[in-house]
DNA sequence: CAGTTTAACTTGTATTTACAAGTGAATTAT
DNA sequence: ATAATTCACTTGTAAATACAAGTTAAACTG
């Protein structure tokens, strides 16, 4: 038994610092600590300090200016599921509550995927579920999932009320997203759609595939997500 | 007289990387050079060339593997507005014809404007101008642009019709986009998006609402972008 | 006092060196 | 032959060091 796989001194720093700007012991406009100053807070060089403030910058956390410093830079409290890029989700699980529409279930791939599958992945099968996700009580997101069924056992009977499809995942088969691509489009309602999420038939709804890459190779997770955004944005930097 | 701004080698290594990836030196599937190997062909060391693939890596146009290599992932042909983050956009000109709509003028800026202002940008007037862009002769992005006018003279006796405004900038005027953030929306066409982009009323249409950041120091570009996502979907890599 | 220069900060770029950790193929042992 | 091990190669993390370049405020000069 060992204590876990170790995390880099760099990523730890990143991480305090993220909670350091999200809990508002730095707030907006902020100058953070210099980079001298972070290696000696926290006992690094500067190559790593500048590693973690650089993954910060990525994420919109902070903006750097060269000959000034990093400045805070919180980001509004609109919906961000653009980034899922960092360890958590940008949006704080604030009011966030998540309704199981369809539990997971094993079905084969439907024929006109979204995506080209690989071979393994086609003869797998796949890993169905979809979600409802509320903010304030108001359905927002609607999500459906799909994961190819490649050493993911029992996951069909484990519990997703409280957990994230992504804790599970982590947390009991090891899996991390590392990344992926989208495509995003406004599309009108459907009758399914238009219903799960309050609005009337053919009002518009935006339409996001993703395509996320894990840490095991060959191993995808796609998700079909309707977002209703008559009352939140989605927001994103780049 | 001097030579311009020094470009930093890890920047120079960038772009020829970028430039062959995207001309078909390498292609989709293919393993680059290893980074050692670079180090040797364009004499750098290891860091430097890191620092390049790595914000290849952050582009989505090579995939980096420990223990393999860095895989080259050329992005499909769709739209790729929404990192500009590069040194150029992420869409080949490839029969992408811009049309301006209103001629670059100085009003004053709206009162519902759809970020904050400064004090300096409020009191400064607004450059303000309209293009449609067209793929394939089909209208596909309207874009409403927004600049303050700081240090920006007779910008609007330039013609846009060749250059991008982002093109007119950097060489004129040495402004330099460094990324930004957006919200990104679904809208029912109105009688003036849906006319220009040809669709029905109330048909569904992606709105981007941008702020970018520039390199000089209280100076951003606003930009409004209405988008026809019934043909060609908005690609993205996070 | 106004304007300029200097100095002390900041982040940016780059080298050199070292070892850790993941991958895959060749080698070895069973 | 097959399974396990080793080895060479890849990227990942980290240190110590140096200088370039942008920013700001203090010091200096007219």
């Amino acid at each position: 038994m060992s204590t876990g796989r170790i995390i880099p001194q760099y990523r730890k720093l990143y991480e305090v610092l993220r909670r350091h700007i999200q809990e508002g012991v730095y707030s907006e406009g902020d100058l953070l600590p210099s980079e001298n100053e972070l290696c000696r807070l926290y006992g690094m060089t500067r190559p790593t300090v500048r590693q973690a403030l650089g993954t910060l910058a990525n994420d919109g956390l902070i903006i750097k200016h060269q000959g000034k410093g990093s400045i805070v830079h919180n980001l509004p409290s609109e919906i961000g599921i653009l980034s899922v890029s960092g360890t958590t989700s940008a949006l704080g699980d604030r009011n966030l509550r998540t309704r199981i529409v369809v539990k997971p279930v094993i079905i084969p791939w439907p024929d006109d995927f979204m995506f080209v599958l690989s071979e393994l992945e086609r003869e797998s099968g796949c890993i169905y579920m979809e979600r409802l996700r509320l903010l304030d009580n108001v359905p927002i997101f609607y999500d459906i999932s799909y994961i190819a069924n490649i050493n993911l056992p029992r996951i069909t009977s484990r519990k997703f009320e409280d957990k994230s499809l992504f804790g599970i995942l982590r947390d009991h088969y090891k899996v991390e997203i590392k990344g992926g691509e989208q495509r995003i489009k406004a599309i009108p309602a459907s009758l399914k759609t238009g219903g799960l999420l309050n609005l009337k038939r053919s009002q518009p709804l935006l339409h996001l595939e993703r395509k996320m890459e894990t840490n095991v190779a060959g191993l995808f997770l796609y998700s079909s997500i309707y977002c209703n955004t008559g009352k939140y944005s989605i927001f994103g930097r780049f």
